[in-house]
DNA sequence: ATGCTCTGCTAAATCAGTTTAGCGGCCACT
DNA sequence: AGTGGCCGCTAAACTGATTTAGCAGAGCAT
């Protein structure tokens, strides 16, 4: 891989100059009195030769390494890191940066791993990311230069990126008060461990309590709301049919998130019920699937690119010590109408 | 980000040897003849101080850098890029490699910054992976040093890892012909652009092929073929209602992606036709959503995770320079059942 | 003539490893 | 006695960059 690079050394003797000289130069420092000659016969040189610096050199005196290394515990491979890992890609490549990507998958023994293999290679700073919006215990040894958490937050009072998942919820429910939901709106997804845990959940809590705060606001009270032990689409299902068993059937459904939503749209179908005509629903996350269902499903988006591009920002430019939160867009799709009658 | 380490000096002199002594003894050289009890104080030396070699440094000298870049189109971020980037980072951790990743987002600027960056920091090999298992080209540039191709082939007779889309369509209609359908199986998501053009698509070819020759074989034709210009839900649903609208009902049907799949169930639905009762429904890719649905949709797996798996070890560790085919298991699920009647 | 500053540039140290070449001591053999 | 080889180890070179310290020459003032 790259044999036969031109060095440093080969440019200054093209250019009939010393390697410092060419160093200077070529890293555009200030104060330096080289004559323009000498900068043009440098440039010339370097541009005739393809000359690159070899990053691991530099480095070696440097101790920067224009490395980052983004650290999840698994979100690196499921569906919903692709934007996190294109949003900190991007990121990073307008700071002319590069990632170095590991997977804890929870263990602490590949933890233990990744962090020795990323501090090994000298990397700038460290993105911890975790799949799930929650607090977490960051390992120590990475305290030791930058970090930014990725979807979590920490005790140690780091700096994080989150989704605005309290906003959210006020914005779902605002979306169905403002199609005139009021007497039957029903949740689904309550769950006390998502809920009381943040090291299990933020999102839970947050979502939860945005929603009851914009009903509080506008008097209305839930008519039902559904606990699910995890938030797959067959636990919405179950949790769809159970409210469909009751005498008074909802007009609109909150799901907790977009697989829930999933499920649920399965028992209405079943039923025979029509979405948005028989029961509104509304959702979070922006799965792919919400796009895909039919009809398309309101959601609020997971700004899972912007997150990303937020934490290398963080991370390379600094910013307020405070969390940042990042907006969860509401989308507006077909599966919200009017209640019937 | 890590300061202070100790150095191969550091432990050099803790041992009361030489740097030389302490670089032979923790590299495990064969035919030095340093003493067994140099080789325990340079252990202990070393244990002591936590000392752990500087990457740079050491790749500087003998430039190796325990690094992989993984290169794609834009798979890292989807969906199903997962499996690949987790099966990859797997037999990384293995071989004590880590992977640099970006994505050229199929622009040729990005792709051109992204090898730069990549060469710039000297890694030990490429994987240049693409999202759609295609034949593309490979950027000269890389070819310097070792490349293997992941989902795609490429005209320079590169290594490369591709999912055995072939066999994995003869046991798609292997599974239906057991479950003996024989005259009424239909086809959604023919595509001439998808078949014919190598860089735009292998699998669809593949997967058409293993189908027929299965077909063939046991002397049965297709019922109805259906052309779909992409391979989405909603071709998939206006594909089911196409065929549902012609006088002779299909009693299966094999679609070419999950995708279609879940498009093709939305029309049953929507028909209050039953799956498997009315029609049985397999496909290929399994795709999360599969497992979901209801009911739960056979398929045959995409196998990322041992692709992404294979491809470091072809890198690292050599390996045959024909194409090496992952299998694509057979996903049975509940879609699948006897003809009616 | 001497000292001082400024200009334009370079030698050498440095980063932290690996690798080559070889040193001094001891023994055995001729 | 000379010398060749082995043993156990080390000095120094080397990788390719950055950075510090400083040199030679010109111009100017004293």
């Amino acid at each position: 891989m790259g044999r036969n690079r031109a060095t440093l050394a080969d440019v200054a003797r093209r250019a009939g100059l010393s390697k410092t000289a060419a160093s200077m130069v070529l890293n555009g420092r200030e104060g330096t009195r080289l004559s323009a000659e000498a900068h043009q016969r440098v440039f010339a040189a370097a541009e005739e030769l393809g000359y690159r610096p070899n990053l691991a050199a530099r480095s070696l005196r440097t101790r920067k390494t224009a490395t980052i290394a983004f650290v999840s515990d698994i979100v690196a491979t499921t569906r919903f890191a692709g934007g996190l890992i294109r949003g900190a890609l991007d990121a990073a490549r307008e700071r002319d940066h590069v990632l170095l990507i590991t997977e804890t998958q929870g263990d602490a023994t590949f933890e233990q791993y990744a962090i020795e293999a990323m501090l090994d290679r000298q990397v700038d700073g460290v993105i911890y990311a975790a799949m799930a919006t929650r607090r977490l215990t960051v390992p120590p040894a990475i305290l030791g230069g930058p970090v930014v958490l990725l979807n979590a937050t920490s005790a140690d009072g780091l700096p994080c990126v989150l989704p605005d998942d309290d906003r959210a919820g006020r914005s779902v429910a605002a979306a169905l008060l403002e199609h005139g939901h009021r007497d039957a709106i029903a949740l689904i997804g309550r769950n006390r461990l998502k809920e009381d845990d943040p090291e299990v959940s933020l999102a839970a809590r947050a979502r939860l309590g945005g929603i009851q705060q914009a009903l509080d606001e506008a008097g209305v009270s839930l008519l039902a709301e559904c606990f699910c032990t995890e938030w797959l689409p067959e636990h919405g299902y179950a949790a769809m049919r159970g409210l469909l068993s009751r005498p008074s059937r909802p007009s609109a459904v909150i799901c907790m998130n977009d697989r829930l939503a999933f499920g649920a749209y399965q028992a209405l179908g079943e039923a025979g019920l029509s979405v948005p005509d028989d029961i509104s629903v509304i959702s979070f996350d922006d799965d792919p699937i919400a796009a895909w269902l039919r009809p398309s499903l309101a959601t609020t988006a997971l700004p899972h690119e912007q997150m990303g591009r937020r934490a290398v920002e963080l991370l390379l430019d600094g910013g307020p010590a405070e969390p940042s939160l990042v907006a969860m867009p509401l989308r507006r799709r077909r599966s919200l109408a009017p209640p019937a009658g």
